[in-house]
DNA sequence: CGGCTACTTGAAGGATTTCAACGTAGGTGG
DNA sequence: CCACCTACGTTGAAATCCTTCAAGTAGCCG
């Protein structure tokens, strides 16, 4: 069983968009209430299968990946802690991509009813979730950027400086360190680039002392070059608070 | 002025998720009521200013565009008919990309509280635009598969498929043909190729007789060969109805 | 008719892939 | 406790898809 007097990943993200009430917080934390420990490699929704459940990520990693029908392989985002898995999969019948843990991982599931009661009955966090289904949606964009317009070494780079920034926002990097539970081939798939390439571009950042490798550990020791390198703007990230006039909006 | 009697494309996409109530129906008609005539090369948000209002697009064609800081540019969707454009443009103070029409356009703008309204008075309709912002994240998923893992070829022949999918949606395509007002130089920045080679692969595909091409008019001519290189399936355009036990749980 | 933009084609070059081989570490069973 | 196995990382060399450079054509508009 958790803790729920310390906020949640996902709580904690939220709020850095919009101010919870305590009837917010409460329903959040039943949301939250029955967590689950499973290992790496769970699959927590498969690509042409009926979704489960909405999942909240609240400790460990996950991926969400397609896959075209020759095997090939794109991994689309990486879910951290806050990150939530099939927001709208009662919209759907089937899943357009798969999830998988990469780590032991804690998650929550949400009953089915929980989404349209959440737009029915809690506007303001109604709101703060579509935030961050538009949060993810830039995310997208800046991997499509990526993927269409960078070289090898400027998207890993980007990517690295991304996981680096969303990690800090729900503490789990200190300073310009952190670890990194993914292996090269699913770097490469993330990137669009073979796993080779990936080790020989991954082996050039370490040369030119720009990042260090202590086993999963990532280690960014220059963060102004890599992020020249990488055209790194954490704009699209959303690490900035609501304007105010639409907070008040919401309060009233 | 617009004739409101028809229905919109924006209304016509939102029915095929939910029934929409005769009040409900008369909000969108009031939102939508002030339309605008722009030429084509208008811009609806600029990458880096902040966003103006809520732009709806019920004639023409737009595109939305992420730029780097040396000019590459990455075309991340196109606009059609029904669409939205910057619709959380209110929870960010910055837009992360940029909007231009690609051809002479009727466009409708939002008042920016139209949107808290929406959330706060309308949960049903909320339901259904959260359901088309997941709808993007989805295509924008599609083609972060496209960029990493598929071939100039394949990653060109989904792009006309996935349009002609869209277009018929919103009936601006009949049979196996449509307008796509849209150059090669803008292609190549939306599949992440250079011109040259878009130019070449639309060529084989001509010689191959899958598509033909007559100036802006682009005719699929073997669909089933076409899908095929393509690996298209039309999933992650969510065509499908919403499940029925969701329907009745929010109308409940 | 000049000038612009879009499209087209050839040839050379380059970033990345593929193929192949080897090293290493952790896990398992005899 | 060692042998084996598998997954992951590393490195070299050849092949390839795509880019870049260059030049030329076609259509459109003032």
């Amino acid at each position: 069983m958790s803790k729920t007097s310390v906020k949640s990943p996902l709580i904690r993200k939220l709020e850095i968009l919009v101010r919870l009430s305590g009837e917010e917080l409460s329903w959040l934390n039943r949301l939250e209430a029955t967590t689950r420990r499973v290992p790496a490699g769970t699959e927590l929704a498969v690509q042409g299968e009926t979704f489960g459940p909405v999942v909240v990520v609240r400790r460990g990693w996950a991926m969400r990946f397609k896959t075209l029908s020759d095997g090939r392989r794109q991994i689309t985002n990486y879910a951290i802690p806050g990150d939530i898995i099939g927001l709208y999969a009662n919209l759907l019948e089937v899943a357009d991509h798969s999830a998988v843990t990469l780590t032991e991982a804690e998650i929550a599931e949400f009953p089915p009813e929980a989404v349209t009661d959440l737009f029915r009955h809690h506007p303001k966090l109604a709101i703060a979730f579509a935030w961050s289904g538009a949060r993810e949606e830039a995310v997208l964009a800046e991997k499509a950027a990526s993927l269409g317009r960078r070289t090898a070494q400027e998207r890993l780079a980007h990517l690295l400086l991304e996981l680096l920034r969303r990690l800090q926002m729900v503490q789990m990097a200190q300073d310009d360190r952190f670890v990194f539970p993914v292996t090269q081939e699913q770097i490469a798939d993330t990137l669009g680039l073979s796993t080779v390439h990936v080790n020989r571009t991954l082996g050039r950042l370490r040369a030119d002392g720009l990042i260090e490798i202590d086993g999963p550990v990532i280690h960014v020791r220059r963060m102004p070059e890599l992020s020249a390198t990488a055209d790194f703007d954490d704009l699209y990230l959303y690490v900035r608070r609501m304007p105010k006039g639409v907070q008040s909006r919401l309060s009233s």
